[in-house]
DNA sequence: CGTGTAAGGAATTCTGACACG
DNA sequence: CGTGTAAGGAATTCTGACACG
C-alpha cells in the first residue's frame, strides 16, 4: 500500500543506501532478520522499510551484538506488539470494566 | 528527502508498475518527458513519482495526445506553478500595504 | 510518430565454496 | 560467527539500427 513497504529496489541501492556489502545483506537474509522478495528471474527487491531495517541492524552489529540477539530482541518487539493489539480489542469490546485495577502500570 | 521522490527503481520494475515496455519509457525519456537519474553503470533509475508520472503519460497517450502536446501541456503547469510562487512571494512582502507596517524589515 | 524487435555487449545479481578467525 | 573473495553463470539493462506506418 505504503510507498515505503514495496519491495522493489534492487541489492545494489540498498548496497549504497546503508554501506553494507551484499555479502553482509544476504547473509542477514539468511539468518532471518529481513525478507525480500524475489523477481521472476530471482533478483532481490527490497523496500524503504528493509532499508531502514538493515541501516538499524547494521548499527546493533557494531555495537557488537550477534544476528540471533538481533532476531530475538526483534520476536519480542513483535509479540508485545500483538499483545498490545490483542489487549486493544478486548479492551474495545469489554473496556472499562475493570478500571479500577490497572494489570501493569 | 521524500522516499516518492528518490530515484533508485529499475526500469524492469516500472514496467511491471506501469504496463509499458522498456521501449516506451525510454522513448519518452528522449522526448524529454521524464529524467530517470543514472548507476555508475549506466542503468537507469526511477521514482515513484516518475512511474505515476509514466501512468499519466500513458493515459494522455491512449487518448490520443501526442508527445510534444504532453511535454507542452507540462510545461504549462509549471509555468503557472511558477507564477503561482512569485505571486505568493509579492504577496508575501507587499501583500497586507494597508496594515500600518510590514511585517519583515 | 510511436513502438516492436534482433544483436551484441556491458552492468548487475546469483549461488556455492573456500578462507580467516 | 560474520565477512571477503574469486568463479561461473544467469538475469537485467544499454545503445544503435532496421522496420512499419
Amino acid at each position: 500500500m505504503n510507498y515505503k513497504k514495496k519491495k522493489l529496489i534492487t541489492i545494489g541501492v540498498v548496497c549504497e543506501m546503508t554501506g553494507l556489502s551484499e555479502r553482509q545483506i544476504r547473509y542477514y537474509e539468511e539468518r532471518e532478520l529481513i525478507f525480500p522478495d524475489r523477481s521472476k528471474g530471482g533478483t532481490r527487491k527490497y523496500s524503504f522499510f528493509d532499508i531502514e531495517r538493515l541501516m538499524d541492524i547494521a548499527e546493533k552489529m557494531e555495537d557488537g551484538m550477534q544476528t540471533f540477539e538481533i532476531k530475538r530482541l526483534d520476536k519480542k518487539k513483535n509479540t508485545s506488539l500483538r499483545d498490545q493489539m490483542i489487549k486493544g480489542q478486548i479492551n474495545a469490546r469489554f473496556g472499562q470494566q475493570n478500571e479500577a485495577k490497572g494489570p501493569n502500570r
